[in-house]
DNA sequence: CTTGGTGCAAACATTTTGCAGCACA
DNA sequence: TGTGCTGCAAAATGTTTGCACCAAG
C-alpha cells in the first residue's frame, strides 16, 4: 500500500540550541564509512542522494524503484545494506508505525520526532513538539533514567 | 471484516492482571465476536487467558510457545487470527518498537501509551505521561485534526 | 444443511545472507 | 593482491492463506 506523506504546513526547521557546523550528509556518510574502513561507493552515494530528494518518509521498496527509474541499477541487497549503514551513521532512522514495512526518514538534527497519522486516509504529517523534550526528560528522571531520543505517533482523524 | 473497536468504559487502574480483569475482557471479547456473528471458541478463550496472564508485552511466537507448554494445542494460524480479532476488539494493541516482530499488549482503557526502551539492555518499561494528552490535543488542533490515540517511545539509558 | 473454526502446509512479503566476480587502493 | 562491494539467487523470518475436515446451531 503506497504511502502518501505530506509535508508539514509550517515547517519550522528543528534547530539545535547550539550552533553547529552544518556538514553535508554525504560528508558525514563518507567520514563515517572511512572511520570503519568502508568505502563511499557510487551506489551508496546514489542511494543517499535519492533519500535526500525524497524529503519525507520512505520505504526500501520505494527507494529501490526510484533508483531503478532514474536509470541507476542498484540491487535490492545493496539498498538494504546501505540503509543499515546509513542508520548506523545516524543519518536516517527507522520510523515504524502500524504498517508492514519499515519506514525511514532523515534523522539529522532531530532529537525526536512526532508523526501525525491520519487513521482514515493513511496520510502522515511529520511535526515536532518542543515541550515534549522537557516532559520526556522529567518522566525519565523519575525512573532514574536518561532520555536519549523519542518517537511519538499520534493517530488522528480529520473528522 | 474489521470489528468495531469497543472502548471498555472500565476505568480501572493501569495496574493489570488482577483476576477480576479476566472476566470483563472475556465478556468484551465474547460480545464483540457475537456482534460479528463469530464464535467464542475454546481456542480463542485460551489465547486471551494466556495473554492476560502475561501481564506485559508479548510476541505471537512467545504466545504460541506458552500455549503449547500449557498443553493446549493451538495452531500458529489460529494464534495469528485471534490476535487480529483481539486487536479489532480493542482488547490488545500493537506496540511496535525497533524489533523484527510485532509486539502486543493489553489495551485496557488506555488512550495512549509510553514505552521507555533501554537502548543498552533492551528492557522495556511501560508508563504513562498524563500531560501528554493535553499536549497532543493542542498540536493536533493546530493542524485542524483530532487526536484519537498515541504511542510514545522514549529511548533511554541507565548510564 | 449452513456457517464458521481449526490445523496443516504452502504461500507470502520483507529482509538477510552466501557466493563468485569485480573494482580499486 | 588483498579487501571490500556488488548482483544474483537462495535462505531466513514473521505472517497470511487455501484447503479439507470438524463442530455447533
Amino acid at each position: 500500500m503506497p504511502l502518501e506523506p505530506i509535508k508539514p504546513a509550517n515547517s519550522s526547521a528543528p534547530q539545535s540550541s547550539q550552533p553547529e557546523l552544518i556538514e553535508p550528509l554525504c560528508a558525514i556518510f563518507r567520514r563515517t564509512l572511512k572511520a570503519e574502513g568502508l568505502k563511499y561507493t557510487p551506489e551508496r552515494a546514489q542511494i543517499l542522494d535519492t533519500i535526500i530528494e525524497f524529503d519525507a518518509l520512505f520505504e526500501a521498496d520505494q527507494l529501490l524503484d526510484t533508483l531503478k527509474q532514474q536509470g541507476h541499477s542498484v540491487s535490492k541487497a545493496t539498498v538494504y545494506r546501505t540503509l543499515k549503514l546509513l542508520e548506523s551513521a545516524g543519518i536516517i532512522q527507522h520510523v515504524l508505525f502500524d504498517r508492514e514495512q519499515a519506514h525511514y526518514q532523515l534523522a539529522i538534527g532531530q532529537t525526536g520526532n512526532t508523526l501525525l497519522i491520519d487513521v482514515d486516509s493513511g496520510q502522515v504529517i511529520t511535526t515536532e513538539i518542543p515541550e515534549l523534550i522537557e516532559l520526556r526528560n522529567k518522566i525519565c528522571a523519575a525512573h532514574g533514567l536518561k532520555a536519549q531520543a523519542h518517537k511519538l505517533q499520534i493517530f488522528v482523524s480529520s473528522k
